[in-house]
DNA sequence: ATGAAAGCGCTAACAA
DNA sequence: TTGTTAGCGCTTTCAT
């Protein structure tokens, strides 16, 4: 292994020297700075990461918690914070809980003493969680806590967006598929709805729910839509958009001719499935590389620099599940 | 920060003891050992990750690269060696290179130093991805290489199982849409291919591609497929699959009434798409399970340990969009 | 601008 | 079984 020792006898210099200037280079002189780099090239020195974490306390690394990586959402999220993390020159570890506060408090516990920060994703016990950080700096990601920053979307205006886009149609009655009660996006987009149905009075919502998000979840729920009287219905994701199409179709009914449904998160199945889904998308990778630059700006040395982040756009994305309700 | 220090001074013992009773338990008196952990909890002692790493030399984690987290097959991958790392009592940090070979080597590079061994899911460039580990110790999962210990599923052995498939439905001309010529389960599965029709000599094998590994790359093929004069069709992964029927549907062509479609992955689209896709699945949730264990014992003590891994079963998964050839 | 020297917190010989 | 001690490779004062 080559140590800042071997460098320095090859370029005549001492540690010190070494250290800095691979560290802080404009603080050698520049003849000096070029010996340096070269010798370390030359024989393909590597910083001992360990060793330089022990005697910084700091590691260039940010973690990342998720709670499922098989789900694109998170996915996304976690590619485009890996991107940004490079970017700055900082790794990113990701780490998946599994669904599972426990393991998620285990895993921050394992997590954060050799990273610098933690990016916390849809924690499914804030509590827990933000305890096992042991006042590491923390960014929430897609959801709101205890005036913790956070990165979030704006799932009102999504909401919003969505109720429009049904009302312009001309549906009147309007259901909505909600996912586990623990969610904050369940709980902001439950609001959003509300606030969107008052301010146009002549649109009616019906709340449904909890469901679990997936396939299963949106089968389960396409009777109690079809009882409801509602002609169009919004889901907590797409998974349960296609459940619900599939039930319906197996009961003879058929989107959007019957109904009109509208997915959340235009996971990359709203495209390919038939009816193609009308959706919200927001921007995940921008999402996980703003989450990267807060942490960095809330780690960093002006820790009052809290300048919030405004919740991200999220759009209404209009494919073939909605169309104008059924002739009564 | 708490330390052994303090650990030792609130136990009345030495600094060692405290490492040994929380290192190795069983070296420890059964009631100095007591002290010692009751101290420690008391105090939420924490270890330094980095002191321990740079003195031992182990990190107690492992590294695991992949090419796009958002790619399920990887996403599965990666929570099934997540999940066997843990119960090992392990960190893996996963790392995405968004299928850049430069990335990789360079995720590597920052990776490989700071943990115990590397897991290193369908590299894009082998070669410089070895390189860049060090001689640290590695796993190819998804690929073989150089002898490099590895973990593979059975591309041959799927092959056949579709090729049996398709042949008792009463297919005789097969194609194959292949993907990325680099990736090494494409040559696998053009071999197993080839050995599965030498096998019936009443089956032809027509190879077309490469392919995009995407939707747009089974659109792309699809007119050459019904060139080719086959009845059915095996893809490189589901997605081709999806893009694939698409096209036929825009020329007016049905599947499986025209043509039989044999996907790849059974990733979760397969089941979701009209018509379900007939597929091949292998338990990517184990593969990712063996290859720590693997990893573990290829970096272990016994480093001589080297057992084979076998290559792990791929199963056939019949849905809707196989069935008898088109009577002529 | 550069060098000497003191540890960061921990583990593993070696001694007792 | 337990304690003493010597560093792991690096950064960072403090001198020069």
């Amino acid at each position: 292994m080559v140590t800042v020792h071997d460098v320095a006898r090859a370029a005549g210099v001492s540690i010190s020297t070494v250290s800095r200037a691979l560290a802080t280079p404009d603080r050698v002189a520049a003849p000096t700075r070029d010996r340096v780099t070269a010798a370390a090239r030359e024989l393909g020195y590597r910083p001992n990461r360990a060793a330089s974490v022990l005697r910084a306390g700091r590691s260039g690394a940010f973690g990342l918690v998720v709670p499922d990586l098989a789900n694109p959402f998170f996915a996304t999220v976690a590619k485009g914070a890996q991107a940004r993390a490079r970017q700055r020159g900082l790794g990113l570890f990701v780490v998946d809980t599994d669904e599972d506060p426990e393991l998620e408090a285990e895993a921050i516990a394992h997590l954060a003493p050799q990273t610098d920060g933690i990016l916390l994703c849809s924690p499914r016990a804030v509590g827990s969680a933000v305890a096992a950080l042991e006042g590491r700096p923390v960014v929430l990601v897609n959801q709101n806590a205890d005036g913790l920053p956070s990165v979030v979307t704006d799932q009102a205006g999504g909401m919003l967006r969505a109720v429009e886009h049904l009302r312009a149609l001309g549906h009147r009655r309007v259901a909505y598929v909600g996912g586990p009660r623990s969610s904050w996006s369940d709980r902001r987009r439950r609001e959003g709805l509300r606030e969107a149905v008052e301010l146009f009075d002549d649109v009616e919502l019906v709340e449904l729910g909890d469901f679990r998000p997936q396939v299963a979840g949106g089968q389960a729920a396409a009777d109690l839509v079809v009882a409801s009287g509602a002609t169009a219905v919004v889901t907590f994701n797409d998974l349960v958009a296609i459940g619900l199409v599939d039930r319906l179709r197996a009961r003879g009914l058929r989107v959007p001719r019957d109904l009109s449904v509208v997915g959340c998160d235009d996971s990359y199945v709203a495209s390919l499935v038939d009816p193609a889904l009308t959706t919200l998308r927001a921007d995940l990778r921008d999402v996980g590389r703003r989450a990267v630059d807060h942490l960095a700006a809330v780690a960093g040395p002006g820790r009052d620099t809290l300048a919030e982040v405004p919740p991200l756009d999220v759009e209404l994305v209009v494919r073939a599940s909605t169309a104008l309700p059924p002739a009564r």
